[in-house]
DNA sequence: CCTGTTGTTGTACGATCGTCCAACAAGCTT
DNA sequence: AAGCTTGTTGGACGATCGTACAACAACAGG
């Protein structure tokens, strides 16, 4: 039998934002460590703690679910981005480095971060809202860079394609560090992208 | 028409290295169509013309089809670059930029071609297998670069560090060029690349 | 033509998937 | 204390998944 004298909430309710956000952490951490194959509805759902048909409630789908995740985790990484942009100081090419070193810095280059990068990359192609979703993304991650490098001077006309490699460059180590760890450190990948900037920046170019 | 009333096969055996090919062709085909959500052992049977049970008594399971093919198709990819290298001559430098060229080409940057890679990285992390697979084709991939960039003059020390530069560039271009093939074009791509390798050759450094 | 080998078929099976919705209960209002 | 709103439950549903296996048939060797 159960429910003794005293009675205990079977359920807490909680306000609709603060649910959709413990979905989406649920969902990060599913994926982080079952992947994208282990990511269901019903392995989200024990993992936050609540039954499989609040996904339905507060989702159209497990796709929008893993769209929402990926902006989450995305704005998550760019916070601290930020936060090492913010507290190397006023030097413009010292925020430069810190913008790359940042970006190999362990808790970034995960591969249980990957995971949640995949899971969205595999929707991409086939459904046009993820795909727009992607393309804002990644050109307000451009913008960012662009301003990063105009104030190392830059020059305006060269800022898009200078950002486009630099991107280019960083996520590609990323992606490696996350697939290969062994193959090479996350200070080589710093080393190897900060070169690159001194190659941008110099003026005699 | 011929062949009428006596009989037709309702089926052809053909040498198993043959429909061993057959199914990773069809596998490669419905991963581009489908993408990896789509990819199941039906699909891939419909697409080669068989039924579902033959999957199993060639492959030990879906995720072994997979990697198989992502091998497949991986070497499928060498070999046009590889064909790009030999038609550029016998210029080191020109070698290089036609890897690099060609690597943009249609064909190669492709979303359709995405689709192996992220089903494929998808398993990565959790396998094993799969990742000592992914470690073994990237190092042989950067190992041409090492020797392409060897040609080129960049000294035995610099090379691996260098390869994985050029690497991570050209894969981090490449990825989004299938992802967002609005954003920039792969002449641009190519330009950056080209570029990229200037700085690396340049014997002031 | 017959026979043996074996590549191939087709289905059955249990597990798991995403979605849906009527019923329930937590917690605020009155 | 009672009522009401609504966040939440939990199971039903059909579809689809990967796998296994006995029966079948294509084809080479006799």
């Amino acid at each position: 039998m159960k429910a003794p004298a005293s009675h205990q909430p079977a359920f807490r309710r909680i306000e609709p934002d603060a649910r959709r956000l413990a979905l989406i952490e649920a969902c990060a951490r599913v994926l982080a460590r079952a992947g994208a194959a282990g990511a269901s509805v019903r392995a989200i759902a024990v993992e936050a703690g609540v039954s499989p048909g609040l996904v339905s409630h507060y989702f159209t789908g497990i796709e929008a679910l893993v769209a929402a995740t990926y902006a989450h985790v995305e704005g998550t990484v760019d916070t601290a981005l930020d936060r090492a942009v913010a507290e190397a100081g006023p030097d413009p090419r010292a925020r430069l480095d810190a913008f790359v070193t940042a970006s190999f810095a362990p808790g970034i280059a995960d591969p249980q971060l990957l995971a949640t990068w995949i899971a969205f990359w595999s929707l991409v192609t086939a459904r046009p809202a993820i795909a727009a979703q992607h393309d804002e993304q990644y050109s307000g991650s451009r913008a960012r860079l662009e301003a990063l490098l105009g104030a190392c001077g830059v020059p305006t006309e060269r800022q898009r394609r200078d950002a486009i490699a630099v991107s280019a460059l960083v996520d590609g180590l990323w992606l490696e560090l996350c697939l290969s760890p062994g193959c090479f450190t996350a200070e080589e990948a710093g080393d190897i992208a900060r070169r690159f900037l001194d190659t941008l920046i110099s003026t005699d170019r």
